[in-house]
DNA sequence: TATGAATGAGGATTCATTCAT
DNA sequence: AATGAATGAATCCTCATTCAT
């Protein structure tokens, strides 16, 4: 079980954690190597085996791990903020604050959100599945949404916004693929989208573009 | 080459290529088992293999069959239509249409596009910068752009309509799962969002709901 | 069996004759393709199996084949030369005349010599003793011994002059590899190995050189 | 690497050479079973591959192994003898030692000098050039070459007994293919080979039987 | 008689997992 | 608790041989 890895000092527990983390997100769950692993980590096979029964127990542990650090994100937003737009601009930086600080766990939860193998598949999609309902909930939490217009449909017009954000969000990833060097444009290109639906879905008197 | 598996018998071409869209579609490049497909095929090991020299031959094939099929998506579409809108849920409708007929064909393009294998990455890749670019060039055909608010810049409007369709697609893709059931339904909704959409970006005198 | 494969025409059998002496040279026995075969020859699979019931029994007949082209060295041999260096001589131009018209049939002899595969080497072991014992018979037909000092043991002598010419040939194939471009050199070469061994073995009056 | 075969019990180690030296000789490199050699040797199909990479790594390895048997023969012979035959037969009773005592490495190295595989013919040859430069360095090394009659090319006398050296050998091991009852006989009939060579290239004084 | 598609045993190699130390 | 050698099922692929046409 895992209470023997808990047992773990810190330092060495980290090793494992980010070799596997790594090698997840590199090669996908079934191609994923035990082998690189304990290589990157420096320890032995045997032990590896003994504080995750299975490759898939590791897999699993390290869903829940990155579960952990996007709550993190929740946990740091400014819930007092009540407009939409300014809310979802927050959440994007301190996203990218801790990809920063935890690049493989992004990129393993970028890696397993796309994952084909059986094995995890149903885990990872009651996972996304949870991760998005609880995200949403908390995420329209204190929203002020008498700033829409009430002549369009409230559900619609967010879900528009949405998933114009997660294509955008796409659309950087696809373009810079490793975070590094992305910061203000980014921010800008987002500000002039936000400009545009803000003119659309906002009431006329909410329109200010600051 | 190919030439031995063209003069096959139409029902064992199709059992074939429908046992490695399964098979690819759900496990992935390296990790689908030419074992399963022989088997799911009802064909013998060796045979596969005089079909086509390896796996990835195999793969190849089957990324130039689905890129046919969805060539037949804008062959079928009426590029006499001028409205945006109207195109984009005529093209969507084709497409449904063709999903019925060919369901694996776009579970299979649907993998292929987070595909890691890097021994077929560089072939997917190309396709898609491929499909993307002619896509995107046959898609606007003909299109009357006027009738879009010339106060928003087109190029980032249209991009909003397009993560919509996206976003909404997959929304509708994962809400069945399988395709047997949606018709009106999903159509009615599309109009609604549509609706939405041409409020916000069209001139006035084009809000119409026609 | 060979009755079908000694109906057909000439050239075919010449074709299917020479494209498997060049396969089983270049790759071996075991390594040999039956497919390069029929390719190289021209014919479909299943006819090569219905000539020879199998790649040992086309083996077998190649080795019949080229056995009966070192006899025709023998019978082209001019018997009637008494002088034992005159006669090696002799039999190494006849055999290089066959050489260039049978390459083939050479390289695939030699490859034999060395072929490792247990199906066939108690076949290939049997030939070369055979060959090697009627080889020596008739290759010492009609020699004038008498040349030779009584004072050594004959056998023996005989036996290093012939090592000595069988090191000296293996030699020349390493050093040219394809029997194209040796002529005089090779020859003028052995004459003078000829002419010590001639000082040493022959009695003093029949050491002459030419 | 090796280090892991290294690490292995010694006679797990020789049940394992002795078995991969056994089945590449007997089947050469391409058709040679690592399947037979794990059965012969008993172990697991993993393990092979876990003590070599893979089947070259393997062959490579023997490889280096009979070299290193090779190089006894010379570190064990009496490099002060200054006869030319004296040494020649004392490198010969040497071989036959270690014959005796490897019997698998020499059918190896017999296999290896005539072997045809692509993979492996450039380590071959390197080691063969290498083996004969080094080994007619040492081989020669402290001979008195004044002992030859001075009117003959001493290159191709020294040559000629070679041939006749290599000949011989060759005749034996046809003879008895196994090494097992030859002793006195053999040395007895070298004897003989050698005093009739000494008498045709030594000088008169030398060519005492002794 | 000639064909070539179909077969399946066998090839080398990989890798998660076990277990004696 | 930690180790790493041993395991063997599963991987893709080859090829001599068969057999219906």
């Amino acid at each position: 079980m895992n209470s023997q890895f808990d047992n773990l000092k810190t330092e060495k527990k980290e090793r494992i954690i980010n070799a596997a983390l790594k090698e997840f997100a590199q090669s996908g769950y079934e191609k994923a190597s035990t082998n690189g692993i304990i290589k990157e980590a420096g320890i032995a096979k045997g032990s590896l085996f003994n504080y995750f029964n299975n490759k898939k127990e590791l897999y699993l542990f390290l869903l829940d791990y990155v579960t952990k650090i996007i709550d993190e994100i929740y946990s740091k937003a400014d819930w007092n903020e009540t407009d939409f737009f300014k809310r979802m601009s927050q959440i994007g930086c301190i996203k990218f604050e801790i990809y920063k600080k935890y690049p493989q766990a992004f990129d393993f939860m970028k890696r397993a959100v796309s994952e084909g193998a059986t094995e995890v598949r149903t885990e990872i999609e009651a996972l996304i599945k949870n991760l998005i309902s609880t995200g949403l909930e908390r995420g329209y939490q204190n929203i002020d949404f008498s700033k829409f217009r009430t002549d369009l449909d409230l559900e619609k017009v967010t879900k528009i916004i949405n998933w114009t954000a997660l294509g955008f969000a796409e659309e950087q990833r696809d373009k810079v693929n490793s975070f590094q060097d992305v910061t203000a444009d980014v921010l800008d290109e987002w500000e002039e989208l936000s400009n545009i639906l803000k003119r659309c879905f906002y009431k006329q008197e909410y329109c200010g573009d600051d």
